[in-house]
DNA sequence: CTACCTAATGTTATAACATAACAGTTGAGC
DNA sequence: GCTCAACTGTTATGTTATAACATTAGGTAG
């Protein structure tokens, strides 16, 4: 078996990413792979296992609301991602989550309502356990 | 075929969700339906139907980073639904979303780091359109 | 160099979440 | 009573995500 290079399918997935303009599922990532001849993507875990490292790195971000994948646009430097979902045509955007401009961010040429909030994390305590 | 009085499974899903403390993915409460003798609900569609409706009379909120639902536990009047999530144990806390409070409520007693703002809804265009 | 170990890989199978499609039933309004 | 729209139950299927396992690359200690 051809097994390739250590981390190369983290790029091919980056790529695809980068080249749509809003988010993608897995699988979509992954139709969009098939049969290419470039790479060796052809199992949904592949894409999963890429996506992971990508957004442990910060290249990418998650986008539950949509169970969807999306290519980081936003600088984040020591602020949160954060995210303005239009759940009817299903357009994205991408916002730096500095907590003090959170509500402008929200309302600022992107008026959402009715709105669903969610901020996703890992609380104090789990935190600490984990940093034992 | 006997059927059920209209929207009686609305009060089965929501008594069950009621009488969990956390959220409940609509397979959980389909499991904890499944066998009980007080109603009629054997497939998924009929618990995801009666948590639509739950969720369209405010109820009931999706926590999308969860894949799960929840009863709701504030008043709302006027404002969104927020949830700080964690991602490690599971906890969620629901918040009253108003837009000026938002900042405050998600670092009061629940410091999420590192964290993911998603912010659900219908945007302007979408929401005019609909209006037609 | 080479034996070893770890991390990454490819593959198959399956679990978990959600909706489509359709036929039967109910009850309000005419 | 008839009709229609909304609701129901059922079967099947679509979509998203992970488990489990054998294999391989690549660094490193000897």
């Amino acid at each position: 078996m051809q097994i390739a290079k250590p981390h190369a399918n983290e790029g091919v997935v980056l790529k695809i990413l980068s080249a749509n303009k809003g988010p993608m599922s897995a699988y979509d990532i992954l139709d969009a792979l098939r049969g290419k001849t470039q790479n060796a993507i052809k199992a949904p875990t592949q894409v999963y296992r890429a996506l992971e490292r990508l957004m442990k790195e910060g290249e990418v971000h998650r986008v539950a609301a949509l169970n969807a994948f999306v290519r980081c646009s936003c600088a984040h430097k020591g602020s949160a991602a954060g995210f303005v979902i239009c759940m009817a045509c299903g357009v994205v955007k991408e916002f730096d989550a500095k907590p003090a401009t959170l509500p402008q961010a929200a309302t600022k040429g992107f008026s959402v309502s009715p709105a669903s909030y969610e901020i996703s994390g890992t609380c104090q305590k789990c935190q600490k356990l984990r940093a034992k």
